[in-house]
DNA sequence: CCTTGAGAGCGAAACGTTTTGCTTAGGCTA
DNA sequence: TAGCCTAAGCAAAACGTTTCGCTCTCAAGG
């Protein structure tokens, strides 16, 4: 009924609480004695109370992960990822949703830090971030993925999104392509304002010119969005021949979209982006920009173990990884198709 | 630097520490002390430290979930609301991913169970969980949800799954369907053999006979598994003229398949399952067996605040809830469309 | 005038660990 | 043999709350 603590175990081994707490944390104990511990910790179902230990030792050996849309397959991937690598260091994983609310952000981090987690990464809504003071304050080392935080010196996990978007394009026009449209979302968003700009200088340095304004339109991000974006896109008086798609949700409604579509207009070559199971299953199989998330992962979890360890310099660092170029069927596709 | 205590307030106010916790707790304390602590705790940016808290008090105000999988429409949309409703009610919530494994799902439970979580909601991996011993024996009550479990007497919110697929079955034989199709998963997921079962009895009681063989297959619980179930289900000699999908995962890639196979062979009817964000964007617009995940996020939540306030009898309780069936186009769309 | 009871407050004892010194025994070196 | 070191163990003092009794005051009721 009511948890067994050292106590009994003492009862039952005649060690002291001292011995046994040693004991538990690893250090220098006698086999008999270890022999002795663990199984009266068996028979009793002892299990040490973290509320004592995190109480005692200002540790509570967990991380807290803050997305800011718990729905959504980079983000989850990315977090399954790095659970697992936290796991074998010893740390367990608390997971808020901030369902891209920045009060709920904050409110998250306040959360966590009540529950003295011992650092703290973060998938932010927006450039800023409010409520990272207090993190500072009491020594919680903090990890941004996806996106850098402005208002905050920490450190911070990102794809080089200029050079993705810059892959596809480079693709596209090499494949014969001039008209090139991107679906993208608000510039608020660094991901959308990054990925714009590397579309943009990249069509301009290929193609002598800048895109078209009506190819650069601003959509929701969401499936919607781009099944909205593509929509508009191919109603143009001269709709673009080849697409780029910003983000997973516009690559999947952009793709919807087409499948209706297709039967009765020329469809454009797509170049969609993250690595979507979907992928395995469209055909024309389509060209993806993948984004690396088990490193994502990797280096996530390496920074902040570091940060935690104080094997880190006071610099917040910037990781930037790249990003890889799927070639599918559907970049050329349809430029053989409109030639046919 | 170091985090502020009652022991600090109680320098700036001259109260005692009990009267500083009774205000901290919603106790009787006058107004003009009220005040003064709170200017106190702001000056000091004090925050309670919830492992005193804890262990004082052996409540946590924290609930765990734990998801048989964390990338799931489904299962996010439900733990967002319940989360809500929970906040409200004081409780924060840590959520952990099982990752459709049975031993991680075992660890999940002991490592809430060590964060002293005041409850448990589960969307279990299979019938039957390890670990919830433990949860019984320190009196940490648990709600299913989804699937029941078949080795603990614990509440659980499930839909009716028989009768939900029956609705679908009934909308297509009305609409002059006699050869149906199932695309589901494997028997041992609870929700899978409920709907398989709901699936041949109401096609029996309907047609007269049980669904031939070849269009109830097993197929993995995927979009590549529903995708490679309907390729197979078109490529039969006689094809169903309609097709029923016993999740969200059979019918996305159903859908997808359809997409790419409806120029060439005449498409089957289909009825898919979940409220899909999807739905909104597919033509013809899908006919939708739609969960109430509104109403289970609901209910999980008052079960489970009901069981830690003690107010529930001895009796798990069992909470049904029925389906929609939100008829779109796309169930009669292809008998119009093959006579034409 | 005495009793009763409620409101407000206090001191001190938990809660279950970790951690800090301090002992002791035994082995090694000089 | 003296001196020193290490391994192993112990008692007791934290850690920051909540909670259990107590006390005191003041107002109402008889």
């Amino acid at each position: 009924m009511v948890p067994a603590t050292y106590k009994d175990i003492r009862r039952l081994t005649g060690l002291s609480l001292a011995t046994i707490s040693k004991h538990f944390n690893g250090g220098n104990v006698l086999y008999a004695n270890r022999v002795l511990i663990d199984q009266a910790a068996r028979d009793l179902g002892y299990q040490v109370n973290d509320f004592a230990r995190g109480l005692r030792s200002r540790r509570s050996m967990t991380l807290g992960v803050v997305l800011a849309q718990l729905n959504s397959t980079f983000n989850t991937t990315i977090v399954a990822g790095m659970e697992e690598r936290l796991r074998e260091a010893g740390y367990g994983t608390i997971i808020c949703d901030s369902r891209g609310s920045a009060a709920a952000e904050t409110e998250a981090l306040q959360f966590l830090i009540g529950k003295m987690v011992d650092g703290i990464v973060i998938v932010p809504v927006g450039d800023r971030v409010d409520g990272l003071e207090v993190a500072a304050e009491r020594g919680v080392p903090v990890v941004a993925i996806d996106r850098p935080i402005a208002n905050a010196a920490v450190d911070a996990v990102v794809i080089d999104n200029r050079a993705a978007i810059a892959s596809a394009v480079e693709l596209l026009c090499s494949a014969g392509h001039t008209d090139l449209a991107l679906l993208a979302g608000p510039e608020v968003v660094f991901t959308m304002r990054e990925r714009r700009i590397g579309f943009r200088e990249t069509v301009k340095r290929r193609t002598g010119r800048l895109p078209r304004r009506a190819l650069v339109g601003v959509d929701p991000i969401s499936i919607e969005g781009g099944y909205a974006g593509m929509v508009r896109l191919m109603r143009l008086e001269a709709p673009p021949t080849a697409v780029v798609c910003a983000n997973y949700e516009f690559t999947l409604g952009a793709t919807i979209a087409l499948n209706e579509l297709a039967p009765d207009l020329p469809a454009p070559a797509l170049v969609g982006f993250d690595n979507l199971e979907l992928a395995r299953v469209i055909r024309p199989r389509p060209t993806l920009v993948v984004q690396p998330v088990a490193q994502i992962a990797a280096k996530a979890a390496e920074l902040i173990l570091q940060r935690i360890a104080g094997q880190a310099g006071a610099e917040p660092r910037l990781e930037v990884l790249g990003t890889e170029l799927v070639v599918g069927e559907a970049a050329t596709y349809t430029l053989r198709r409109s030639r046919a």
